[in-house]
Parts: C-alpha cells; structure tokens; sequence
DNA sequence: GCCATCTCTATACACCATAAGGATATCAGG
DNA sequence: CCTGATATCCTTATGGTGTATAGAGATGGC
C-alpha cells in the first residue's frame, strides 16, 4: 500500500515556508538551548550557494559554516531538499513588489523583467530549483503577485493571462539560467569566454573542415556582425545572453500588444483574437 | 601558471565528437582487442539516462549496461563530461531537417517547435546539458542550420536573427524543461499532478488564511477557468506546460510577424523596426 | 536530585567520479 | 615459438555526497 508519500513532511516544510505558529518556534522544554534557527541555517546556505554555487551546498558546507557538523542541522531542516525550498522562498523576498509607478504595462514588464533578470544572476542557483512542483511560498506568490498586477493591465482575460506569464517566466529563466551558467563555467574554469571561443573556434576549424558549405546557414548567420559592447566590464557570453534576452522579450511583448490591440480593434469587448492566441 | 586547462581534453573531445579519423578508430598493434566502441557507450548512456534520468547516469550503472566495471568506461571515453557531450550530440540526431515542405515561415517553425517539444520530451536529460560553453557537436549544428533556414525566411538581417533564434530556443527548453520535470517528478513519487496539488492545495489553505486578501492578483488568476483537457491521457501540469508553450510560441511569432510587418511597410528595404526591436 | 527531553556529535552506509596499479590478452619481431 | 611491448579491464583506494542510527551531554520540571 502506498502512503501517499510525504504527506507529514510536507505539512511540516510548508508551515516551515510561511512561518506558521507551531514550526518549533517558542518552545520551552527540557533540553539544551537550542543555538542555531532555521534562519540562521537557511542565510548560511545561501551564503554557500551565492559564493560556491549549487554544487558545492552540501550538508557539510553549510555546517561548517556555522561551526557545526552536518547532522546538527537536521533538528531544525527536515532534508535537503526541504532546506532548498526555505532558500528559494526566502532570497524571493529580494524582489520589490509594486511596478505601480510605471506609465504602461509594456515600460512595467520591462522594468520588472530586467530587475528579475539581475536577481537572477545574483542568486544563480534559484534556476536550479525546480518549477514542476513549485515550492508554493509566501514570497513566490508576492512575485507572481506583482508580475500579474502589470499584465493585468493589458485587458487579457484570467486564463489566456495565465500562459502568458507561465510563458514569461520560462522564458527568462532558461535566458538566465545560460547567462548565469557561463559567468559559472568562467569562473570554475578560469578561462574567460573570448580565450574559450577562441581556442574552439580554432579546434571546430581544424576537426570539421567544409564547415560553410556543411552548414550554410549557421555560416551565414555568424557572418553578421558582431553585436556592440555595450558595457565591457560584462564577459562575451554574458552579455551576449542579455542582448538575447532583451531582444526576446521585446519581441514577446510585440506579440502582446499585437493580440491586446486585434482584440481592441474587434468586434466584442475583450474576446476575439486574444482569446484565439492565447487559448 | 595556468596551463589553459583543457587544451588537450578539448581536442580529443572534439575530434569524437566529429569522428575524425585518429580518434583510435582502426588502430592495429599488440593488446587485447577492444570489447567495447565509444558508440557502444553512447547508447547504452543514452538508454540508462532515457530510462532513469540523468541523476541515475553513473559510470558504474552505464559499465553494468555493458558488463563492464564503471573504470572500464575510461579507456574509450575521457571523463562523464566527454561522455554527456558525445550522448547530447549524438541524440540531437534524431531531428529531422528540412521543414522546407510548410508554405510559411510561421508554418514551419510551429512545425519545427512541436518536434523539438516531442524530442525533449522524449529525452528529457538533455535540458539539463549546458547552454554556456556549448558541445558545438555536428548534430547541434545541423539543428540550429535548420531552425535558422526556416527564419531566414522573415527576412530579417544575421544579427537580429541570431538573437531571434537564442530566445526561441532558451524559450522552448525553459518550458519543456518544467514538462520534463513534472513527468519526472511524478513518475519518481508515485504521485500523480492532480494529487499532489489538491493536497498541496489544502494545505496552502490550512496554512495560509486569507490568501486571497495577501495575493488578490494570483486570487483572480486562479479565478479563470481551467483549460480545457484536450488529451485525457497526458498529466495535468504537462499538459498545462504544453498549453503554455504553444501559447508563447504563438505570442512569440506574434511579435516576429509584428516586428517583419513594420519593417516591411516601413521605407527603407529591410531596416527600420526590426531592427530597432531585435537590435 | 532525578529523569525525560532536546541538541549536537560520531560513526556508518551506500552511493558518486576517478587516480593508481596490477592482471591478462594480444601482436610484432626475433 | 618465445619475448617484450602494449592495450584492455579489474581491483583497490581517495575524498566527496545525503542521511540513518546511536549515544554524549546539557537543560528544565518535578
């Protein structure tokens, strides 16, 4: 028989997420003071994803930076993956909500759009986490809450409106997540972008010789120019990913407006091409 | 000193990628001989990743595939890393080119979409390859000659298209990557979508009152109607990742249209908005 | 002062990638 | 056929992972 598996576990890590009177806070019993807190695990994993990355949070890491062994943690944090999901929720709460200030949807979800595009790259690990599955916290919800109140604004009905910010999100994390991943590869490596190109262009040329004429396209395309530096402290694959990304997201947002103003153009209040588009 | 690491690696790694002869292909001389071929290992690592996931690939359970010891492995192939470069490329050759069949740009790449939707899908791991430092395999490159013949078609210049192509496709594995995740996830639990966000939903409600007050945005969100079950048999989140794809996509080639229209009403041949969006 | 209760540590287990060394099979030259 | 070189493959070892288990030591209620 099956126990529905991680029921009481997941009773226990979402009144961990939203800080629910019964998590273990003021207790008064027999036993040692405790020294640690669930905050204070969580900030040091944190501190130990930001610094190292994903890979290198262990157990044992964030222990260690608080002078404890790994096992000590697990009085307060349930698992790993328990702990992970406290991260992810709590390094949301970065995010400022609002937006309310912007003139039009588009100027707002552009603003919004570059604000989590920088916290992305600040906490890289976040686009490790999961979405199937999501972690359901107070501070996922403010997010959604905020990206939501600006694309509410384009007149797009409940359910088309859902897909668009599915899309929306998904779009920007798999941008970021190459962005991030390459500042990563740099960084462990210890080879910067240009000298990585560079060095495979050179091998791709001597191992795959007819390359033009094998792959005319991807030759003609790479036969455009290169895009202007426009901020050279940034590395090559970086800035690059946020040209790419920008690019994207003003074409996504074409798309928008098109559907939102076919639907204004035509015959029923808000139905029409919208609902087409989107459905 | 830093030796530029990865030099050597590099080369032999590319040279199995694109099969160059001296990648130890008809070697003759004293030793035993080989039981085993790289293109043995690719497949059996693409069968054990196929069937469990990426997290179960060792080198340990691709030997035992073989009959082999996880050490035995290391004679025909340089690390795990080399290996996932050689199953990436090798599976990317399932995709069929062409596509010049579809009367339309637009046409085609929706075609092209839904395939390359399937094949993640169908092989879920390789959303979990890196994008930065890419593979730069054959198989890869006869993919993005493919994706860029079908945008040629815009008329848009190289540069912009290049950025063009980088959104769709960090676009498209952003999405399939949540698809692929919840498959996994359910089929790794034992819990079925439904069940897991009812439960999951009760809980949320338990421990979160007056949700609705805190997030009135994601409150009237949710308020729209559930998506219609096109497909009784593919899960609830999957198919509600698919919806979403399919409308990105639309919503995406929605804005190429919009941006391609301008520039084409515009004055000059082929600058103008395009330019100035995708720029 | 006892003792239940709690925190935290130590140890152990089953995994992981892979470095190092050795056993064995095979071929070239004598 | 024999010898020496060479390549495949296995065994073993190292240092990593998450976490189960058992126990040491501290604490407060009685």
């Amino acid at each position: 028989m099956v126990v529905f598996a991680g029921q009481g576990d997941a009773r226990r890590s979402m009144a961990l997420l939203w800080r629910t009177p019964g998590a273990q806070d003021t207790r008064t019993g027999p036993g040692p003071k405790p020294a640690l807190s669930v905050d204070m695990i969580v900030d040091a994993a944190i501190a130990v994803a930001d610094a190292e990355g994903m890979a290198a949070l262990s157990m044992r890491a964030v222990g260690e930076r608080l002078g404890r062994t790994a096992m000590a943690l697990y009085t307060y944090v349930p698992s790993k993956a328990e702990l992970v999901d406290l991260m992810y929720d709590h390094v949301l709460a970065e995010l400022p909500a609002g937006h309310e200030r912007e003139a039009g949807w588009r100027e707002a979800a552009t603003a919004w759009a570059e604000e989590i595009w920088a916290f992305y790259l600040r906490h890289p690990w976040v686009l490790q986490v999961s979405q199937a599955r999501p972690v359901l916290g107070p501070n996922e919800y403010a997010m959604l809450d905020t990206v939501v109140g600006i694309l509410r604004r384009t007149g797009l009905e409940a359910g088309p409106l859902r897909r668009l910010v599915g899309a929306l999100i998904h779009f920007m994390r798999g941008m970021a997540r190459t962005a991030a991943e390459s500042r990563q590869a740099a960084a462990a490596t210890g080879v910067p972008d240009e000298e990585w190109w560079f060095a495979r262009s050179a091998l791709l040329a001597e191992v795959a010789p007819g390359f033009a004429e094998r792959f005319p396209m991807v030759a003609w395309l790479e036969s455009g120019p290169a895009s202007p530096p426009e901020d050279q402290s940034t590395p090559y694959l970086e800035r690059e990913a946020r040209q790419t990304f920008q690019a994207g997201l003003a074409v996504l947002l074409d798309g928008v407006e098109a559907a939102v103003s076919r639907a204004g153009a035509g015959a029923g209040a808000s139905a029409g091409g919208v609902a087409e588009r989107l459905q």
